[in-house]
DNA sequence: CTATGGCACGGATT
DNA sequence: AATCCGTGCCATAG
């Protein structure tokens, strides 16, 4: 009762706790909404507008000292710097000089989808289609998809259906294959047929996705080959080549490789939440992690409101009391929130060096109960930090943040060189023989497992390079 | 008989 | 408390 023990700052009230917690679980973009509506609905909540720093031009962080070109006073290059990125927009950092930026806010290195695609197409257009062109476009979710039917817009645009149905095989087929489809399947079977003009498809593939969908996400291969009565080699040959060459959510194909282990439908990363990068792309500066703030600018409580508090009467003085304190209190939790996601990316950052640099063979075995010791703080902490967020990698690959965490990934990518490197095809227990050599011991059985996870076909049906 | 997938159990992780 | 993961055992296919 009496281990009171300082830490540096904030005494924990309940709904400190609470409300940190819950922070703490959003991502980027659900941060975003929750600020904006804390913002709406609390006038003694303010955002001081954002200042941008002389050298580089962006947004500074509410120190006023620009994160990344005040030069990171780090003595070992082994430590990563790592700060909130209060960014709307994600661009990596360059030590470009004020010129090269005019006074307005930094513009979007990538056209957004809707432009992207009209650019593409916009040649191939005839007059009274680009109507139809720009109608649907401005009509997609984040995925690609269409929000809108098709019949819907022939009406609204007095047009035959038949014409829009034309405009949007066009942008169907433009890069983002599959945009402006109605849902990921149609979207699957564009894919299909333009891939089609460049490799061979496996006849399968296109009756897993018009018909087995729902098992392929599951990765029920076996119940996916009972129901099409096609044999489990082949249907495993050709689940693999759907997750390897198709992107069920089109709209978020721009965002660089992320397909996961083996999900084609399972979750896709859109928007990174952090972003870990070297230092204006030099790979001898030290990697910068930053962690996105989805708002340019500062919050405080606004002074001018605490001031009114003195002038007003006794009636709507404990409102206005109670306004106030929600305001800190909500500004607390999210500093809160924002240190502990640096702390954790910092020792994240420093363990997994090789790992974010090297691939995947270099990730340390590692879990959120050994890190929440570490950072002393509850277990629960660490997992709601990183459930849901991802990470971009200076590849500018984006992972999941989870993937950090992931005890096998390791030994997964060293089966996989074995398997590419192999010269006759191994069999399981050779491969489980072979992995106990490089020191890692698992069971042939867990082999196999892991074969499955990566879409890989069992020895007797794979052919010797 | 060998290689592999299914099911289920127990311990670790969240 | 719920979930995930590695593993052993057994059935089945080749």
């Amino acid at each position: 009762m009496f281990q009171v023990q300082f830490h540096t700052t904030r005494p924990a009230t309940t709904a400190h706790l609470a409300q940190t917690m819950t922070l703490l679980s959003l991502t980027s973009a659900e941060l975003q909404q929750q600020i904006e509506a804390e913002l709406a609905s609390n006038p003694a909540l303010e955002l001081v507008e954002k200042h941008h720093c002389p050298v580089c031009h962006r947004p500074l962080a509410s120190s006023g000292i620009c994160p990344i070109c005040s030069r990171p006073t780090t003595e070992s290059m082994e430590e990563p710097v790592v700060f909130i990125s209060p960014r709307d927009d994600f661009y990596t950092h360059s030590d470009r000089s004020a010129e090269d930026f005019p006074d307005e806010p930094i513009s979007p290195v990538f056209d957004d989808l809707p432009t992207y695609v009209l650019k593409q197409i916009a040649a191939d257009l005839a007059p009274g289609q680009r109507a139809i062109a720009a109608y649907l476009l401005t009509h997609l979710d984040d995925d690609g998809f269409l929000t809108t039917s098709l019949f819907e817009v022939a009406r609204y645009l007095h047009v035959p259906v038949a014409q829009v149905e034309a405009v949007r095989q066009m942008i169907q087929r433009a890069d983002p294959v599959g945009v402006g489809s109605d849902n990921p399947r149609e979207a699957l079977l564009v894919q299909l047929d333009v891939l089609q003009e460049q490799k061979t498809v496996p006849d399968l593939a296109w009756k897993i996705v018009s018909e087995g969908m729902d098992l392929l996400s599951r990765h029920q291969l076996g119940d996916l080959a009972k129901k099409l009565d096609a044999s489990q080699s082949r249907v495993q040959q050709a689940a693999r080549f759907i997750t390897e060459n198709l992107n069920p959510f089109p709209g978020r194909a721009h965002w660089g490789d992320v397909r996961q282990p083996s999900g084609a439908a399972e979750q896709v990363y859109h928007q990174p939440d952090i972003i870990i990068s070297h230092l204006n792309g030099d790979e001898n500066n030290p990697l910068v992690v930053e962690i996105i703030m989805p708002l340019a600018g500062m919050l405080r409580v606004n002074p001018m409101y605490k001031q009114a508090l003195t002038q007003t009467t006794a009636d709507t003085r404990e409102n206005m009391r109670n306004d106030l304190e929600k305001a800190s209190l909500f500004i607390k939790c999210l500093q809160q929130r924002n240190h502990t996601m640096q702390r954790m990316m910092f020792r994240l950052v420093m363990l997994q060096r090789d790992y974010i640099l090297r691939g995947e063979k270099h990730l340390k075995p590692f879990t959120r109960a050994r890190l929440s010791e570490e950072l002393e703080v509850h277990e629960s902490t660490i997992s709601r930090a990183v459930s849901g967020k991802s990470v971009q990698l200076p590849s500018r690959r984006i992972v999941p943040l989870s993937s950090f965490f992931d005890r096998s990934l390791n030994v997964r990518t060293i089966l996989k060189n074995f398997i590419n490197e192999e010269t006759r095809p191994l069999s399981d227990s050779e491969l489980a023989e072979l992995l106990s050599e490089q020191g890692f011991s698992v069971a042939r059985r867990t082999v196999a497992k892991y074969r499955a996870m990566e879409g890989i076909l069992p020895a007797h049906l794979r052919h010797a390079n």
